[in-house]
Formats: structure tokens, C-alpha cells, sequence
DNA sequence: ATTAGTGCAAAAGGTTTGCAGACCA
DNA sequence: TGGTCTGCAAACCTTTTGCACTAAT
């Protein structure tokens, strides 16, 4: 049932605050669905899949589907509030911002594991290479793929996420 | 209608000798299409889309499709000859190995023009902050999102895609 | 002759869209 | 009330697959 609910309660509330102000200034309307999405969303931790989100939303409202799911999340992502990715497994990932505005990712191969990273002399490299290039970057996209070092860990959240 | 066969003879036919090995050591079958898939695929340059590379294949025997072309690709990828990259815009693209075995990608928003670069700071960086969290890279993927320095070359480059 | 490969069309998997009815401003 | 939003199902797009047929070993 994977239900990760981690996130101090104020910080969903200051997300959602922020996203209905983004409603109003585009003129769109509140809806019971929109609200439910978008607490749902920030009160999950990481990397959420549509599949993971759409599954706690219809927790707490089984007459939501796919399709409004997806419109919110766009919105989400128009707002600025949320980032889209994709990993290589063909499937949109979406990432409420953290406390760290850009970071890159790590991800394990054997366990899935994703974690974040940040480092300013990688950032101030990438600047620096893109300058030569006569190149001006608006954003980017690190990903490391590989494997925790420590394989007892690991081989655990793996065990823990087949026993889903 | 962006033909664009730019890649020496020489260096095409290298591949596809390599490509008989590969086929050979599996015990797989030569046969026309995939000698004209591979062929066409090696004499193209750069990050080829499947619609790419159909196209171009249709254009030497019009009767190979797109099942066969996907399907010659999984085997190009298979024998490391080519490498599946996905920029985001939910299209696979594939990279025949350049020159430069590993490399970066910088890709300009505005043109759709995509560079390589590589650096080895930055490798040994990214090794240096896996380390630091306990992991392992097997690979890596780095793509910086931008626009030309230049302008007017790039502009230049946008009309010439939506010329076609 | 055997076994793998091709071409077609249908299926799949993720995402988007058209539309009638429901709901917010 | 009027226009937006929802839910459903159908459409879409890229990629994969089943199957009868063709071709390479």
C-alpha cells in the first residue's frame, strides 16, 4: 500500500496555499477534486508516479480518475510548484519542490532507491563547459545510475518494495 | 526532407561489419532489411528517431516497416554499437558510438540543435559525490537545456526545421 | 528442411481529449 | 446563469507482439 505520508502538515498547507493563489490569478475555479489532488500530492514524499498518486487519491476519493489527475498535475507543473521527470522507465515522475531548490539524483538499479544531491562546484562547472560552447543553460538534468555501496541495505528495500 | 549523410564510407562500413560479427556470434540470420536498416542508421549522423530513420529506410525499399526498423534497433543496442537516448520529449533517439566513447549532451530549446561534450572534471566529480553517498555510477546521463549563445545561427537552424 | 525474420495489423501502456452533465463564481 | 471542471470512454502516440508467410542457414 506504500502509503509515505512524511510531510509536516504546515508545509502541505503552505503548498496548497500557494497553488490557490496560482488558481486565482489564472482564473480557474476551486473544486473539491483539485483540492483533494493537490494535498494528496504534497503530503507524498519523493517522486510520485500518476499510478502512485492516482491510487491515494482515490483513497480519499474513489471518483476521481485518470484524467483529472493528469490535468492537475499539468497545472501543478505550470505553477512552478511542481517538476516533471522521467527517469528512462517511460513514465512521468512528479517532484513537489524541496527544501533544496535544484538538486540531481542518484538512483539505484537494484532497489530503486533515488536520492538527491547538490553540489555548486558541479553547477559552476557545467556553467563554465556550456560557456565554452557559447551556450547558455536554462536548466539541467544530472542523473547517476548505479548501485548503493552497502548491498545489505539495499537488497532490503528491495525485498521491501517486491513484497508490495 | 533533411537527408543528411555526412558520415565518411569507410567508417560506415566498419559498423556494419561489426554489426555481422554481432550477428554471427548470436547465430542470427543475415538478411536484407536489416543490412539496409543498419546501413542507412550508420550513415546518419547524430540522434536518430525511429520516424528518422524509417523514413530514410523507406527510401532505399519501401516496403520494410516500422516493426522491423524497432526491431534491428533493439539488436544495434543490444551489440553496444548504439546507444537509446530519451531527451525528454517522450521519443527515444538513437546515437551510433561517435568518436568520443562517453559523452554529455547540451541541447538548445530554440534550434533543437544537440551537442556533445565531454570533460573529465566533471566525471571525476560526479565519482567523487557518488562516493560520498555511498554509491556506485554505472553510467551516467548529463543534459544541460538552453539556447545558442548566437543567435542568429541558431534562429537560422529553427527556420531550417520548420522548413522541411 | 528447419528455424529465424518479416510485414501487417492488432495490442499495449501511458497520456490526452471530446463530450454530456455537474459544479463553482 | 454562464463558463469551467469532471468523469467516462474513446482517441492518441510510440512501441511491442501474434501470426501467417517468407527467406536464410
Amino acid at each position: 500500500m506504500t502509503i509515505r505520508k512524511e510531510v509536516a502538515p504546515e508545509a502541505v498547507k503552505e503548498k496548497e496555499r500557494a497553488f490557490q493563489k496560482f488558481i486565482q490569478t489564472r482564473g480557474l475555479k476551486t473544486t473539491k477534486q483539485r483540492n483533494t489532488i493537490v494535498s494528496v500530492f504534497f503530503g507524498l514524499k519523493g517522486h510520485v508516479s500518476v499510478e502512485e498518486l492516482l491510487r491515494e487519491v482515490k483513497a480519499v476519493n474513489p471518483r476521481i480518475g485518470y484524467a483529472t489527475v493528469y490535468r492537475t498535475l499539468h497545472l501543478l507543473v505550470e505553477s512552478s510548484l511542481v517538476e516533471e521527470r522521467r527517469f528512462g522507465d517511460g513514465l512521468a515522475r512528479y517532484e513537489g519542490h524541496s527544501e533544496v531548490e535544484h538538486h540531481d539524483h542518484m538512483i539505484c538499479q537494484n532497489c530503486g532507491q533515488i536520492s538527491e544531491f547538490y553540489n555548486p562546484q558541479l553547477e559552476a562547472l557545467q556553467e563554465k563547459l556550456a560557456a565554452e560552447h557559447d551556450f547558455t543553460i536554462h536548466r539541467h538534468r544530472l542523473e547517476l545510475y548505479g548501485t548503493c555501496a552497502d548491498p545489505e541495505s539495499c537488497n532490503n528495500r528491495k525485498r521491501e518494495q517486491e513484497g508490495i
